[in-house]
DNA sequence: CTATATTGCTCCAGTCACTATAGATATGAG
DNA sequence: CTCATATCTATAGTGACTGGAGCAATATAG
């Protein structure tokens, strides 16, 4: 029997975020002692560690959700996690590239400035202009 | 005089998010016809652009409203407006790097798993064993 | 057994940067 | 004048938590 607070620990979640969890159904209800307290099994240690490391890897909670459903059917092709996970893999690639073009054009605007008046700010000047930009970067959003 | 509809156009932004703006005070009260509604001048649209640019590479609007005062004030050392964008530029690398360790363990997870039961999934595998990781990846958020 | 320290409880509000909706009003073209 | 489109306010919702208030339960020391 565990206490929220251990559960906690042990996983490196806070105890908000539990119950945050259990709320929207990620995590079972637990036990309770006669005083009302929550109390958890070794189970319910395993599937918090389980979303916290898919959290961890940027998946969604709804991503979780369905991961962890899978995960509860052993005799299911696997063929749907692995789509998953694929989503992610993209939605990370796509982010890199987005993040690559930013840092490529944030170094450019700092390297080009004097370090002078504002009025002569390389900075000010790139965001005021739009058409000085190097890459196209339209949509917004990490 | 533009309306809200026409600057939104031009910039790329969503009426609501014009409207949004002004209540937190990155945009002026702009004047009104009689009958209420917004009437913006070029000033506004500059002003808006340059806001939706910093958008796109990733600042956020308290780092904006920064660069926006500082704009202001040509007079001014622009060593502030290089810090501001120095900090971003941090952050999108950390980020990089982050995004970079995420990638490679999504592939590896994918790439090892056959396809076949749940049960053998290796995606479902990792994400049960945090100790199977190669790299560490320990603090959550894009 | 009691005093105290720590942990836990519920409920609610706040974060960031918007986005969406509902229901009413204004404007511009034909 | 009619009608389509645009705009208005106000409010609530998003994702994934985080923080705080105010009180109750439990663990530990003496």
């Amino acid at each position: 029997m565990l206490t929220i607070g251990t559960l906690s620990r042990k996983t490196g979640t806070k105890v908000q975020t539990v119950r945050y969890y259990e709320q929207i159904g990620l995590l079972r209800e637990p036990g309770r002692t006669t005083g009302g307290q929550r109390r958890y099994e070794e189970a319910d240690l395993d599937r918090l560690a389980f979303i916290r490391h898919a959290r961890q890897l940027g998946f969604g909670l709804d991503a979780i959700r369905e991961l962890l459903d899978l995960s509860d059917r052993p005799q299911h092709s696997c063929a749907d996690a692995d789509s998953i996970a694929q989503r992610q893999l993209k939605q990370v690639e796509q982010r890199l590239l987005r993040l690559q073009a930013l840092q490529k054009e944030l170094k450019r605007m700092i390297a080009e400035c004097s370090g002078d008046r504002v009025a002569d700010c390389r900075v000010l000047e790139v965001l005021r202009d739009h058409s000085e930009c190097l890459t196209a970067h339209d949509d917004i959003g990490a």
